[in-house]
DNA sequence: AAAGCCATTGTAAACGTTTGTGTAAAGTGA
DNA sequence: TCACTTTACACAAACGTTTACAATGGCTTT
């Protein structure tokens, strides 16, 4: 069996509360001599504190869970070590629970092993909660914030880029390189996030005065594969000259389909990923990205558990990274 | 404040004892009519249970924890999910730490966090852990099991493949089509992982007659830079006519290294791949690769944790998979 | 009607900590 | 030397559960 306190107790022959104090190192309350009694002991019986019963006693907990989307996009370890910079610098840990890909059960579990026990603050990485987790969430009084995800008229606190923007700075960035016929490819309507993106995205083609078609954009859940079919639907005669990919994934969906279709990036056809993660330096063409600040999401993230205010929305800063699958487009 | 059990009994008018029976299910042991009572005052509160109290008495956990190495390759979230998918079948959640890059600090940190609270088990996804961390792990009692890893003397409870067999197949792989000048690149050889694949690929190379120049293998830590190094160090007037990579991120550093050298693939360079995660079907070419069974991998290192016996190694098959950057050399 | 049994519930101890309160010994100042 | 403060420690309660054991009452059996 695990040594206690009780066992360093007797060995060192003082009482658990001494040992406890010790070893919390909570000075003025002991001497020098009992203490280095006490380190022995604990050192020889191989001493393991039981964090579980500390907590209970003091109703307090130093753990961060982040419940995290299994999507196939990756972003999520930017957002997790951010997390973990933010967490450590003020002595907190952080668990990672994965929560499936949009299943209503996978969530539960997840949430039901962090509300069950002592945790600090949850943070929920681009998580769509199913509503009766929502609820869960909120019934269990502990702190918790969204972080990559934007939610329309409930007052939620989460933390991500402004999708308007995103959307819009992406199509911009095309139509000043001259392209006029621009995709849209991949998106989730059926949420805030991917709402915002399609209207930025529209926005900046009527400030250009472009009427965009239907058409032009092609729903799907951000996944290579939407990237693949959108392209598909769009075909290999697509009068687009240029696509916005709903997330890196989607882009390099949409792009490897072109490929396949015989069209060539970016000469035949020039694109933009939203994300910015590694994958689009990793691929060939690099892509072009509207790149979040996925480490600076996370390290708000565990500002805000820290905080007591509940200021509850907040916006962190996107930038267009150029590499290399748009071209100019020469005005014909 | 949280509700307690006690709040219950106070409520429903019965003791603890019965509200902790009716909420356990322990069934033959109350009346409908109570349960009722019980569930209906436990949803009144807003009831939440404490696990960490119940496990304190119980001495008994239905958590594993994987602590996972965040390297910049990315085949976890694979072992993850077969983690998960046998955990939930047999009731267990799972919480994943991140332990840094080969960070001793960052380690101890995470095995901390999992060694003091109650976990039914630990697993420990290609992390090599620092001398003193491994004493740290074996002093807390807990199960554990390293996965995607190997060692070489000391008998520690391991599942990986078999990374002999990994290294002699991919480079049998590349002599089958004809390849003779062969390179390795991005290997790390300080640890038993990396210097199987070493032995596996001379061997490989040994079998068929050639003998392997020095510089054909190329050190490295399996990452994407350590492919790109590696190819610079081959450069543009290289010998070989085929490399294999040590992991998909390094490959792919190969790989857009040699495009920047000039040389196309698999026109003049052919690549094999080492792991065979979604990355290789995501570039192009599409990579041909040692595929690791890494969805088993997570399988069976819960099986493991949940095993009494302590046949503590393991090996999980790998396959050959053929995609587009290996071409066949015509004798010359 | 006595004895025994079963179903249902309560009492209380236990898990491993932390911490408020009490207290003996030691130190201080006159 | 005495009153007082400080130091160093012990005692015991508390956190929220589970569960062995005891207790109660009704029912069956003879």
């Amino acid at each position: 069996m695990a040594a206690t306190i009780k066992d360093i107790a007797k060995l060192a022959g003082v009482s658990t509360a001494t040992v406890s104090r010790v070893l919390a190192n909570k000075s003025a309350f002991f001497s020098e001599a009992t203490a280095t009694k006490v380190h022995a002991a604990a050192t020889e019986l191989g001493y393991q504190k039981n964090t579980a019963a500390a907590e209970l006693v003091t109703r307090h907990s130093n753990v961060i869970a982040a419940v995290v989307n299994s999507t196939k996009t990756n972003f999520a370890s930017q957002i997790i070590e951010g997390i973990q910079a933010e967490a450590h610098q003020h002595d907190l840990n952080v668990i990672i629970l994965y929560a499936g890909d949009a299943d209503p059960v996978q969530q539960r579990r997840a949430l039901m092993t962090v509300i069950e026990r002592p945790v600090m603050g949850i943070l929920l990485l681009s998580v769509d909660l199913a509503p009766e987790n929502l609820t869960l969430l909120q019934s269990s009084q502990v702190p918790y914030c969204f972080l990559s995800i934007s939610f329309d008229g409930e007052r939620l606190p989460y933390i991500t880029s402004d999708d308007w923007q995103v959307g819009y700075q992406a199509t911009q960035a095309l139509i000043k390189q001259g392209h006029r016929r621009i995709g849209l490819a991949g998106v989730d309507s059926d949420f805030h996030t991917g709402r915002q993106r399609v209207l930025g995205y529209t926005q900046a083609l009527k400030d250009a005065g472009i009427t965009p078609e239907d058409e032009w954009v092609q729903l799907g859940n951000y996944s290579y594969d939407a990237g693949q079919t959108a392209m598909q639907a769009y075909g290999a005669q697509t009068e687009l000259t240029a696509i916005v990919g709903a997330s890196d994934m989607a882009a390099i969906g949409v792009m490897n389909q072109a490929r396949d279709l015989g069209l060539l990036v970016p000469v035949d056809l020039s694109i933009v990923a939203i994300d910015g993660t590694e994958l689009c330096s990793l691929v060939q063409p690099q892509l072009t990205s509207v790149s979040q600040n996925f480490y600076e999401m996370g390290i708000a993230g565990v500002q805000q558990l820290r905080s007591t205010e509940t200021l509850p929305q907040k916006i962190t800063p996107i930038k267009l990274v150029n590499r290399q699958s748009v071209r100019m487009l020469s005005p014909e």
